[in-house]
RNA sequence: GUGGCCGUAGCUCAGUUUGGCUGAGAGCGCUGGGUUGUGGCCCCAGAGGUCGUGGGUUCGAGCCCCACCGGUCACACCA
């Protein structure tokens, strides 16, 4: 026997307990996704939370997700293991390990880790959706995935959501604009902080997208990454882009915007909120990718996907008043009267039917039980009290919302209980 | 990892200004009652607090100082 803990456990920093009503909102917002994603022909895969490290240290020895936020440590065997920082790297992993006929579409719910200070939209575990596709090099899909992002949080009724759209071009392209921009901030190094002069040599793209006001001077006359694209790459964005125009999704193209990890080439985007008044604005980004297969074992492969993440959206939801996730109310609630036993028996029978059915336990008064009637939502209060036991009968009493006035109070025999709730309007299957 | 702000009832907070005679308050929520079988509005009553933790200053600390813990916001980074 151990001692008790002198102060009562907490959950860890940065780890958060999703309690109701908001973890059946989460849950409804998973729902809308899969069926938005199935809608376009993708199946959902499920892998692993955890992973030996090597599978994702391919995501960018240069970025801070692998160096410094992962969450690893060795096994007893003595491998070295990770908790994801994201979900691409496992998808793309589990590709290549089934092989699967292409091409693989994909969408994927989880959870994944990242060792941060948090902050508001930003949490050391946090819930992504997404999908991948592997397995096709055509714009076109990149214009189906991207418009499935869009549509995603449009279904949830968001309006004010910006589509930031770049192309990083080829590899080679990529290595060259690096390069340049390596170059071009070299010369401004006094200029730059030392946490910025850290980033250059680390990751010199990265000094692009920086909030610093400081460097937004240095940062419009840096070298342009249209003019380091090659024809094929130039021609792969100009299709992605009349494929949006074409399909209506609205978009702003960004050269500035250079995601964090280094696998990423050609398409490249972003979808951010402008109702969240907070710096964790993104909802979700993703693109395309062609070395990740390979790094993990596999054949070269093209990829695109994208994660949203579920915490973000959220967020903007409640700031744009949308997607309350409000979930079905309760066909009745019983109020018993008489000592349980008809509350017992009806919650059960109503359940066995198909109804949705509470009652309080412990009795209690008849205005506590119908305060609780009240509070649960019910569409009615199904009264029992000793006249209607005698009887054999219930009084079935509407709250509110539901034609409420006292006089629709009435008394229905038992064994017709079923289907008088199933008459009424705000009944609903479950 | 760096910096700012904040920890008083389950929740949101007042009280800290000029430390004191208050045994620490409000609203919401919760429990009971006003309505001996009827919720939502109103009224009454009640339960509920080691004032984050530890140390220090002082005759005296919720209030001042220090440390730690926790939260939050921003930066770095990123979803």
């Amino acid at each position: 026997m151990t001692d008790a803990p002198t102060e009562p456990f907490r959950a860890l920093t940065g780890m958060r307990d999703v309690l109701p009503p908001e973890a059946g909102r989460r849950r409804a917002l998973l729902a809308r996704f899969a069926a938005a994603a199935e809608r376009a022909g993708y199946a959902e895969v499920s892998v692993p939370v955890l992973e030996e490290l090597g599978v994702f240290e391919r995501l960018g020895e240069a970025t801070d997700v692998v160096t410094k936020e992962m969450y690893h440590f060795a096994d007893q065997d003595g491998t070295e293991l990770a908790l994801r920082p994201e979900l691409t790297a496992g998808v793309v992993r589990a590709f290549v390990q089934h092989a699967p006929t292409q091409p693989w579409k994909v969408w994927v719910a989880g959870t994944a880790f990242r060792r941060e200070r948090p902050q508001r939209g930003r949490y050391r575990m946090f819930d992504q959706v997404g999908v991948e596709v592997l397995g096709v090099d055509d714009p076109d899909l990149d214009v189906e995935v991207v418009a499935l992002a869009w549509q995603a949080l449009a279904d949830l009724g968001l309006r004010d959501v910006t589509l930031l759209v770049n192309s990083l071009g080829d590899h080679e392209d990529r290595a060259r604009y690096t390069e340049a921009v390596r170059a071009y901030f070299a010369s401004l190094r006094s200029a730059l902080s030392e946490a910025e002069q850290d980033t250059l040599d680390r990751n010199p793209l990265r000094l692009l997208d920086s909030k610093r006001p400081e460097l937004g001077p240095m940062v419009a006359a840096a070298p342009s990454l249209a003019e380091y694209r090659s024809d094929e790459a130039a021609a792969h964005y100009e299709r992605v882009l009349a494929g949006l125009r074409a399909v209506g999704v609205p978009y702003t193209e960004a050269p500035l915007l250079v995601r964090g990890l280094d696998y990423y080439r050609r398409t490249t985007f972003e979808l951010t909120s402008g109702a969240i008044d907070a710096a964790q604005n993104a909802l979700g980004g993703g693109g395309r990718y062609d070395r990740l297969a390979e790094d993990l074992g596999g054949r070269p492969t093209d990829g695109i996907g994208f994660a949203l993440g579920v915490d973000r959206v959220l967020l903007a939801c409640d700031a744009e008043g949308v997607f309350d996730g409000a979930g079905p109310a309760l066909d009745a609630f019983v109020v018993d009267l008489t000592g349980g036993e008809a509350a017992r028996d009806l919650t059960h029978e109503l359940r066995a039917a198909g109804l949705s059915a509470d009652r309080r336990f412990g009795g209690g008064s008849m205005r506590s039980q119908m305060k609780h009637a009240d509070r649960s939502g019910a569409s009615v209060a199904l009264i029992v009290g000793e006249d209607e036991l005698q009887a054999g009968e219930v009084t079935l009493r509407p709250l509110r919302g539901h034609g409420a006035d006292d006089g629709e109070q009435r008394r229905v025999r038992r064994e017709d209980l079923v289907a008088a709730l199933r008459a009424l309007p705000a009944h609903h299957d479950h």
